[in-house]
DNA sequence: TTTT
DNA sequence: TTTT
């Protein structure tokens, strides 16, 4: 089998506060429904907007810890796979296709504030050296909360 | 508005020969089926695969371009954008999620293959010095044809 | 030979107006200068910013059409490739990594404004019932010029 | 700030066993040399290969982790960001990118591997209903663990 | 050297 | 149902 690739990256906003449920397993579930905006012109030139909007499922601690922080309207940047599945209502069967997320990142006004309360409940221990960044990766690596750059660069071994 | 992105990102392999139709407009739609695979160890540490299938459509000429040179099997990578349409049937909403494409390139055994052959025929001109990729990108633009990172070096103005 | 995946999405504002070259050939070399922002909460929990700065390059036609219609401090969003050419400069081999872009979109203020008319120069057809993007693009292809959601839902064939 | 990206995603082999090293201040680093491997038909339908390399950048934890499971030619996936970092050698000037790395997954032959063993070394928690991916994201929490896909349909909660 |  |  070929490993293929199944990436979605959506920036925009929240439509509505996320709703956080339990499997029977009692695995957190968190949904958000979020909105991408695009702007165009149309055939007779005249300015467009266009909303579409995307089913957004977050799995394990991350869903709880996001569950805390979260709020309609945020901006968010969402990084994940897509996922489709069937289920059968009123005898007919149907398909829901979401976006399986493995990351969040705020974007927008939220980018600068603290760090989400919630991901320090799950023991994050930050690491000398290491920024806090405004991302709500969940992993408890104190790495992860660096900036996308490292450490400054005279502290650089090349 | 608060311009977004909509992004999708998919590489892996055609379902089924595409299928061309036409709006009431007469505007060509091209739709694949489409798989994407991944591998992954269980928490028995059984390795496992799993598919994930999605609904690819092309609009415009390019659809009608990609008809004629795509096969069922073919190794693709895809980018496109999400949208979810909504629609009636049998009295019940239903919804259907789809990746509007934008771009298809060739992986695997046709990547080295000729230029499909549809591609020419809406007046491709290649440009001196600028390779012919094995991308179906169907602007007419010549330096799209070119691999890209561009002209030989010794050549560069700067 | 593994075909393999060399891609670059950025978002962010243009530091300079554009500069446009030709090569020893003829070919046109365009020559952005891209800033991307990153805001995050540093280990004292201080808001910080952080600007990364890209080399992009667009070649061929785009070039030139990009030239007449890009201006510093734009909006932009970008995808291409990474290419890290080499060179001998005093006698020193020196390497520069740019960004071999495929593709521009406006953000922002622009995204709402005109299509850029340099585009329309190289004899853009709008097909009927297509929507003129404001994205820059510069396949001939009418249909690129569609928003990513294709035509309107009622003139689906299924 | 406008809140921008800095995206990279790239498909491809190591040419080389990755370097470990520590900064000044005790924080891991981890380098790697990979290619990137593209097939293009040249202007005269000749097919051609071409490779780039980048130089990809791990920080803390996770590049001891890495570290110790990577082999020269690897099969993965990488995601992260650009960064262009300068420094003086020989009185000149000069410049460096490097796609600093937040993620790396296998593809390839040890994509159906056991997971990379030095990841259990800190403290990874399989939650229960969860698989053990192929994935070398570093993150403690047990979620990331998880196919993209989630749970078993028959274990949702709606 | 950009943007809000 | 979001955002500017």
């Amino acid at each position: 089998m070929n490993e293929g690739l199944n990436k979605v990256i959506l920036m925009g906003n929240l439509g509505a506060d996320p709703e956080l449920r339990y499997t029977g397993n009692g695995t957190p579930v968190l949904q958000l429904r979020m909105a991408t905006n695009e702007s165009f012109v149309d055939k007779n030139k005249e300015p467009k907007e266009r909303t579409e909007w995307h089913n957004i499922v977050f799995w394990g601690q991350r869903a709880e810890a996001l569950a805390k922080v979260l709020t309609k309207g945020d901006g968010v940047l969402i990084e994940g796979g897509l996922r489709t599945s069937s289920y059968e209502k009123d005898g007919i069967r149907r398909y829901r296709t979401e976006v399986i997320a493995r990351d969040l990142r705020f974007t927008g006004r939220r980018a600068l504030a603290q760090p989400p309360p919630g991901l320090e409940d799950d023991g994050e221990a930050t690491q000398p050296g290491t920024g806090v960044p405004t991302t709500a990766r969940l992993g408890k690596n104190g790495a992860r909360g660096r900036p996308p750059e490292g450490p400054a660069l005279d502290e650089l071994p090349y």
